[in-house]
DNA sequence: CTGAAAGCGCTTACAG
DNA sequence: CTGAAAGCGCTTACAG
């Protein structure tokens, strides 16, 4: 730059001020300006981008915290966010949690460090019950001051924007259909997870049985506590189910995802001795070619991701107001 | 930084020594890097990154450019990746270049500007014969003189290092599985990109067919010129390819990647009119609880990302020789 | 309208 | 062994 501004025999404020936009609030001679425009085009120049953040505090950059980047719904998210980064010039930075909390909190640190203007997370929850040793992200986070917008579910304490899908409507509406077929028993399994959808889900399932003018039955409701339902809670608790009497048994299945929906219907299948699969409902769509046979509620995840980033955007912009929740409907 | 210089009655030199580990070299009373150290860790006091940056030109970052977030093998080798960049302390920063070349280059500058210490790509490719006006990756990344290492295939004038599966041996080794069921006409489908993957897997067909005495017949080849099969050109092969008479008909499929796979599958199953689906073989696993029926190579994602990243970090450590290939088996 | 100057928060020869 | 000083490449009041 500052060969540029000899060059031209200028100064190297007028060179800065041209390259920022501000040739106009500055009134310098739209001949002049168009002169540095040029040049520094033909030569390919851009302003240092440290020197310039170092200064302006400002990256381009915003931060994403995705619990994994292989789910199904990552993609789409993603490319809902892409679209309104792309607009606004910015770039992502993608980080995974893998579903801990404690490298949820690392990366964001990361993030924060090498400079973001602001940041979405789809954010980990800790099973119910279970004291984390990881301070909640909310915390970390209003210290920094920066905007930032949750995706999918809403963290306790969380005092900044969200985006959310519609839960409980959704799960209502899917366990409704389940009952609408015939089914009087609906099992629901589900991890016992402290977030905001899994006890939306969870509302919606019941409001589906008082709909039917059925009562909830608690030992319908199977709450996992481990990540892995491998490990042999989902199996043990399949079993007892299915050992019930023939009329107290569960007719139909409704499953909070995808994954663990497949899980079930594994564990499920042995214990039928040949009878057929009863129906089974759950959130989350199969992957392109494989249809599984269940109902599914399709997550709008682009959508979430552009909503999220939009907003994220407004905030940036200083278009302020209270922090929102904004609920985007599924299919 | 300052503050903590003055509160310690010692210089900012003493000071950044210390926190950038040469207490040692500069022969530092270990005591007065202890309190350095000590104060530093209290306040929580880690140097501005942009400062930093500006000065030493290094980010701790690595890019990621990869076509795809979704795909299932990204994951995997995301996770690969992560593991050596923890090892390291680097963070990853990843973009997409949706299958896109320009995309892809955007993406490139995008990092560059932004600082990276080293690069990741999982690079695309055009069309066979497609004259693009995208510049080669290779021709802007020998200009940056940026460590680099391309993985999963080898782009056009590579001049670095690369990590890649055995794509030719797996190849050869699955059509011979669907030789040694008894096929004996086995179609080829596959895209015509101009990526080292697709030679050598269509290499590894011809070589099957020949160990198998087998004559390799043109006919049998469908070379696909659109990324987006659905567009009637899949249809249109396989059509023609079912209209042979039944003896010159094909009796198998080997298709070089999973989705499109399953897109000849859809395509095939009408017209068999009843016959039962002949046998097929891929690249690219199932996802979990998925089975598709059709012989899988199971590519090493985790490891070639693993490997990549363990390349990187040799380069940037000075560890130098001359650029390699690496080749990682499939299983 | 334009430029000289201070400053962003560090690193790193260099002199002692 | 330690510190004063220059410099990294910009931005941005401020004075004119």
């Amino acid at each position: 730059m500052k060969s540029l501004a000899e060059e031209l025999g200028l100064s190297r404020s007028t060179v800065s001020f041209v390259l920022n936009g501000e040739a106009e609030k500055r009134r310098i001679p739209p001949e002049t300006a168009q002169r540095i425009l040029d040049r520094a085009a033909e030569l390919d120049f851009r302003p240092d981008f440290f020197a310039r953040a170092l200064n302006t505090r400002r990256t381009g950059s915003i931060g994403l915290v995705f619990p994994d980047v292989h789910e199904a719904y990552m993609s789409e998210m993603v490319r809902g966010i892409d679209e309104v980064l792309g607009q606004h010039n910015a770039l992502m930075m993608l980080t995974s949690s893998r579903f801990d909390r404690a490298v949820e909190l690392r990366n964001v640190q990361a993030l924060l460090h090498r400079g973001i203007d602001g940041l979405l997370v789809v954010p980990c929850a800790d099973f119910r019950g279970a004291a984390s040793p990881v301070p909640p992200l909310a915390e970390t986070l209003r210290r920094s001051s920066l905007p930032v917008v949750a995706i999918d579910r809403v963290p306790a304490g969380w005092a900044a924007d969200a985006v959310v899908q519609d839960d409980r409507v959704s799960a209502r509406r899917i366990v409704s259909r389940l009952l609408a077929g015939g089914a009087r028993r609906v099992a629901s399994v589900s991890f016992d997870l402290d977030a905001s959808s899994v006890r939306d889900r969870h509302a919606g399932y019941l409001e589906a049985l008082t709909d039917a003018g059925l009562s909830p039955e608690a030992c319908l409701q199977v709450w996992l506590n481990q990540v892995n339902p491998q490990s042999g809670d989902l199996l043990a608790a399949v079993t007892r189910l299915m050992a019930l009497p023939p009329q107290e048994r569960p007719d139909a299945w409704f499953v909070t995802t995808a994954g663990l929906a497949y899980r079930t219907r594994e564990v499920l299948v042995p214990l039928l001795a040949g009878a057929p699969l009863p129906p089974m409902a759950r959130f989350g769509a199969d992957p392109a070619f494989h249809d599984s046979g269940m109902l599914a509620v399709v997550q709008p995840h682009k959508a979430l991701g552009r909503a999220a980033a939009e907003l994220l955007f407004d905030r940036l912009e200083q278009r302020a107001g209270a922090p929102t929740t904004l609920v985007v409907p599924t299919s």
